[in-house]
DNA sequence: AATTGACTTAGAGTGCGCTCTAAGTTCTAG
DNA sequence: CTAGAACTTAGAGCGCACTCTAAGTCAATT
């Protein structure tokens, strides 16, 4: 079995994400990361793989409109261990809720706009 | 025919369109409303329903993330009356593009946690 | 050994979209 | 006529999520 140093440095880790190094910083100091990040030299962070994995479902949260703070109860109750598995399974659930809305809210204003860009490509002249 | 003066204050604007007073001064200010509001009493705003109809249609530009500054580009476009028909046809063409992206993404992202929720409901404890 | 570039920290600054305040004016009900 | 609610303005303040700066340390290359 061969065992490889598979962590990265914060740029690679930004690559890897698509998150500038400055937002891993504040992500991390934020309290965001799941289990503080390694060092290397006892200073430069070193990013496991499942360091890069957490990130990228954070993103997900993000992109889907989840509050810092929110994102911070999820892992605060990760750091809680078993005892939050219903919490955390709660706080999800609760979130998958408000992407629905997010979806449903966007795709009406996408058809209020198709509305009105049908109305351009008739050749009428819209507001 | 009977001339009914359906212009409302703006409280009634507030309701009927689900923003603040202080976002509809705020997008008054900003330049945001086709033509000026009316007032009334040589102070206090109306609206005409032709605002409320044109309110209702920028919450659905700002609720698809497009920013004040570039329905200030459109409403400015408007303006400009015939010569400008292409230049708003085009506008919101690629603001579409933008929000069929968002959706996308979005929906990306809700699949991701979607995966999530699913182990916790398999009884699997994830982070 | 020296240079160059990537990294570190704490903390300040930025941009956006509201949101609120203060001081004064106007409308409406009694 | 009066009281109180709703309105007006200009401008300040706020919350969020970054984003950048400065001053210094560390790593890789010549």
């Amino acid at each position: 079995m061969t065992l490889v140093d598979d962590a990265v440095s914060i740029s690679e880790a930004a690559e890897l994400t698509g998150l500038s190094t400055h937002t891993l910083r504040y992500y991390e100091r934020e309290g965001l990361m799941l289990g503080g990040v390694d060092r290397a030299s006892s200073s430069h962070r070193r990013y496991a793989p499942g360091d890069i994995t957490w990130v990228l479902f954070l993103t997900k949260l993000r992109s889907t409109a989840m509050p810092i703070a929110r994102v911070r109860e999820y892992v605060d109750l990760v750091r809680g261990g078993d005892a939050t598995f219903a919490a955390r399974h709660a706080l999800l659930r609760a979130h998958r809720v408000t992407v629905v809305a997010q979806l449903d809210e966007i795709t009406t204003s996408l058809a209020a706009i198709d509305k009105k860009i049908d109305l351009y490509e008739k050749g009428i002249n819209p507001s």
